[in-house]
DNA sequence: CGGTTTTGACCCGCGC
DNA sequence: GCGCGGGTCAAAACCG
């Protein structure tokens, strides 16, 4: 593994999910009908008792944020620590990987264009681990896809995308923010699972192509192949439109073609994961503000499109009106 | 009705 | 030259 840089998305926004701040306990002495404020202020109390209610009120809101900010800094902490430490293993799974596709490559000379998958891994010892659903790995090289045109033109980027989605979910749909139009399917040799070629449909003379299939390994992984580059800026609300709730959602990382090797993953499933750890991509790309809308952007789309998260939130709410 | 998907046919490069 | 396999084309079907 090489150079890493961590993107702390807290860095650019602030989500203060600290739900006390929002106290909705009325005082006991309150009659019924009198009508109070949110914020826990009774109109009729005297003014003296009011500011010391809120001084205490203040207070303590104030040691129970410090002791959830340490909390959270903790629980990064601890992300980051077993982040590293995953990475330690799949990296010396890669390499284990590395030494047993030497081994074996002299025996299968003519099938190692078809070997792509273990290749990248390879050469790029990327991380390529799932965490659980929407978990993505992004893998991109310039020059060893077995792709006969990329060889011929080596500036021709190619990015590979690893989408772990549902057992039930058939579909070759993968969103990364773009309009695509499918053109073809072919089952081929190495993968009773047919492979679906995608063209960018939103301009037409854009050159970028997209392959999707399903891993032979796990049929829940969808991996999809990226060949070039987009002439034109990204179209997220008509594929947001087009693809309906179908598909999984990975975060398109757009590769430059001077990048020999990128990897990216994210885990998007986790509510709290305001961290995004980015390994080996270029820091011109982290810092752009395009970049980190795009970031944010799916990042609030996927806490939205999260069932979980939505029925989490109804529940805090309701139950914070029920006890009111 | 226009855009998208499906699917069989066709093209092309490679290995034998 | 021939067969194989990956990639593309294009007409028909489908869909909103």
């Amino acid at each position: 593994m090489g150079s890493s840089w961590i993107v702390d998305a807290s860095q650019t926004f602030d989500l203060d999910l600290n739900l006390d701040s929002f106290r909705l306990e009325a005082p006991k002495d309150v009659p019924r009908g009198v009508q109070i404020n949110f914020m826990g202020v009774e109109n009729k109390a005297p003014v003296k008792d009011e500011t010391s209610d809120l001084k205490a009120e203040l207070e303590r809101m104030k040691e129970e944020n410090r002791r959830l900010t340490e909390t959270l800094s903790a629980v990064y902490e601890n992300y980051i620590t077993l982040q590293s430490r995953l990475g330690d293993v799949t990296s010396m799974t890669s390499e284990k990987d590395t030494m047993l596709a030497m081994l074996s490559s002299r025996k299968r000379k003519a099938e190692n264009n078809r070997e792509v998958k273990s290749d990248v891994v390879d050469i790029d010892g990327s991380i390529n681990c799932n965490f659980n659903n929407n978990n993505i790995n992004v893998e991109s090289s310039s020059s060893e896809d077995s792709c006969k045109k990329i060889k011929e033109d080596p500036k021709t980027m190619v990015s590979r995308v690893h989408v772990r989605t549902e057992p039930s979910d058939t579909s070759l749909v993968v969103k990364d923010g773009y309009q695509w139009r499918k053109y073809g399917q072919k089952v081929t040799r190495d993968n009773p699972c047919p492979r679906a070629y995608f063209r960018c449909s939103y301009a037409p003379a854009c050159p970028v192509k997209k392959k999707v299939q399903r891993s032979a390994e796990d049929p829940s992984v969808l991996v999809a192949t990226y060949e070039g580059e987009h002439n034109h800026p990204n179209c997220t609300k008509s594929e947001t439109r087009a693809a309906s709730n179908k598909g999984a959602s990975p975060v398109l990382i757009s590769s430059s073609s001077a990048s020999p090797t990128k990897t990216v993953t994210l885990d998007l499933t986790r509510p709290n994961s305001s961290q995004v750890a980015v390994v080996g991509a270029h820091h011109r790309e982290i810092d752009s503000p395009e970049f980190q809308r795009h970031l944010v952007e799916q990042m609030a789309s996927s806490l939205t499109r999260d069932p979980g998260f939505t029925s989490a939130l109804a529940a805090a709410i309701s139950g914070r009106i029920m006890r009111y």
